[in-house]
DNA sequence: CCGTCAAGACGAGACGTTGCGTCTCGCGAT
DNA sequence: ATCGCGAGACGCAACGTCTCGTCTTGACGG
């Protein structure tokens, strides 16, 4: 009933994965059909049906395995600079037309599965996080960050406005909007009366 | 050709749009058919998609009909208790699972339609985002903003993480969140060296 | 060792189902 | 007389399941 991942044919495995991400950067996501995928990968419809519970699936699969995944944070002792590094970053890859359309079709196979969005959240998501949460105990170890800032909130003060942006088109994605939220975010949990 | 406005049934206009939004949320997007909705309507298919370009132009048009749309936001003089008015309603909505199933299913087709996208964003999320930051602009002529503080950023700094907990199922919706969020906001745009 | 053999994953694609978007009817209202 | 209307037939595309015959793999016996 449940197949045996031992006898698992990694060749189809990459196949699949490489081509969904394939026809989702030259397509779009309106054309991306589990037979279409199958057809590119040179590979049965059951072979997908088989391990993976959909569409949503093997895009996460293949992101969390074909993609750098988690933006590299850095620690340089300037808090500014590194968060500047990361949201970069991140608006980069929001603004790539490429990476976007990935990011796209995931968000909408997420919002349609909830069993998929945990595991976009806990794999793909909380790491990034967790890496930036990081950075800034040590920065607030080293007294450039309020003693009681509530730092998980202070994570999504950062992205937040960077997915709000991107879902709703309403303005442009650069470096100089990247730099422009960090400095809004550093003032909000600069211990008193400092920059 | 075109049809003429003119000539419009407004009985059948009305069905259509009631039938969209209680079909939403009693049997969620993923049953959100045009077929489902003619048929609750009592209503042609035809009728549908000769004044509507698909499901999300009709939820558009039956959310901006239907509900207040726009949280009200009054401006009591007191700049911080008016951002919480204003961003607990928000959570409340996005908390409040019918009117976050109809938000999920715009948010879907708000990303696979562009043109739908674009009509959602100035239609729907602009008017509020203008009403917050005027409340801004008249904090900052009180004196209880910095004078160079980015009103437009700063409102997304107050909804983009609204967005992206409800977007990534990252946390409580709460009155105590939405509440801490304003406090980190208004701690990012006070004027120097005060709280 | 190595040959045999059953289990099961594989590519291919047929199948019934569903919803799509278009169309063609009379009907009725303007 | 025009044209939007309810109704639903139509061909199409993709769904998810299924059934083939083939190929791979791992276990067992000589």
């Amino acid at each position: 009933m449940t197949p045996q991942p031992a006898r698992r044919n990694e060749r189809s495995r990459r196949a699949i994965l490489t081509a969904a991400l394939e026809l989702l950067t030259e397509t779009g996501y309106a054309d991306l059909t589990i037979e279409a995928i199958a057809g590119r990968a040179g590979v049965g419809k059951q072979t997908i049906y088989r391990w993976w519970r959909g569409k949503g699936a093997v895009i996460l699969d293949a992101l969390t395995e074909d993609l750098p995944g988690v933006v590299a944070l850095p620690d340089t002792g300037d808090l500014r600079a590194d968060l500047r590094a990361v949201l970069r970053a991140t608006v980069a890859e929001f603004a790539d037309p490429a990476l976007s359309a990935t990011t796209r079709a995931l968000t909408i196979e997420t919002l349609a599965d909830d069993d998929l969005a945990d595991q976009v959240r806990d794999r793909l998501l909380r790491p990034q996080l967790d890496a930036v949460r990081t950075r800034l105990e040590s920065g607030r170890a080293a007294g450039q960050v309020r003693a009681d800032a509530p730092l998980d909130q202070v994570v999504e003060l950062l992205f937040g406005p960077v997915y709000h942006r991107w879902l709703l088109r309403n303005g442009p994605l650069t470096e100089v909007y990247a730099d422009g939220l960090v400095d809004l975010v550093l003032a909000a949990i600069a211990p008193r009366g400092r920059d």
